[in-house]
DNA sequence: GATTAATAGATGCATGTGCATGTATCTAAA
DNA sequence: TTTAGATACATGCACATGCATCTATTAATC
């Protein structure tokens, strides 16, 4: 190695990865011990109720953390769960349109009372103001420009950190 | 919900899983490029290399992001790889000493020009240095307490940070 | 010292994930 | 319009992970 990484470096590197494992575990065991479906149900859920028309398989896989079979086959188990719905999209023959259904937006609501609270115990009250800011931007600068679907969302979360 | 979290700690969220992904898709990607193990083998090659007197297996356990039984079979795989070696401990006989082998070292080398490359142009190359504290300090902050294993490494970083 | 509990580690099983590939359909170029 | 390539989604397979459980051994309690 030409050039070694710095003791910072490192940090960020292994922080990200514990955080990420602790606060993840801490939330699909919460999850698991109420009796729900994962944390990324949820989102799949939360992402489908906010598309009042629908929403396109591949869109979707685009907005999330799935690779293209792994979402064909958590969407599948959805619509055998009656969460969701399927149809065939009218302007491609190829694609499907994916609907929520009210079982799937009760079961997302039923969800958030769990989500919701874990996101403020796990996150919201352990981050102190000092670091949210640094945290977000930090975070956002790992990740490639081209995910700009987030952007929208962390605009208003710069505005808030600016209040 | 009583209370919702805001916009911040959703970007915190969002955020910590989007660049979790990114980050170790791109470790993942690069090192499978050079046919090389995974980050997470590194990451047990090096533990065991800096214990220069062997390591048990649940110290290395408790160091690592592995649960148990999944440690237990990665050291497996590796010792059968010819990376490590796993003598009976001397003073408890339920116990495993694990030592990594001269081959498992020269690995481990090999891994670390991908590996310390990556940490460079994924992490120190991308973080502004604004933020590399406030990400640091973020991050340390969704830990739990009791992770203390990483309280030296956390200080230096810190240490660093201050220049 | 016998019994009970706790710990170290291994193994079985169900599930999740990444990756390669398959099929159908759409788009574009010859 | 035929054909080559790209795109949408599904499926098969190898492997990783989480969880429950098993065995062997140690520590604790009576």
């Amino acid at each position: 190695m030409d050039k070694k990484p710095n003791d910072q470096t490192t940090a960020i590197w292994v922080l990200l990865n514990i955080a990420h494992k602790r606060v993840t575990q801490t939330f699909e065991a919460e999850l698991k011990r109420a009796r729900l479906p994962s944390a990324a149900w949820y989102d799949i859920l939360w992402a489908l109720e906010r598309a009042k028309d629908g929403m396109r398989q591949n869109q979707l896989e685009s907005q999330s953390l799935f690779d293209q079979p792994n979402l064909s086959r958590t969407i599948k188990r959805m619509v055998d769960d009656g969460l969701v719905t399927q149809c065939p999209a009218p302007s491609d023959r190829r694609g499907r349109v994916l609907r929520i259904t009210d079982d799937g937006k009760a079961l997302r609501a039923q969800m958030w009372e769990v989500y919701g609270r874990l996101m403020l115990s796990q996150i919201e009250d352990k981050v102190p103001d000092a670091h949210i800011s640094g945290l977000i931007e930090g975070l956002a600068s790992l990740i490639p420009e081209k995910d700009e679907k987030l952007q929208g969302k962390l605009n208003s979360a710069r505005d808030g950190a600016e209040n």
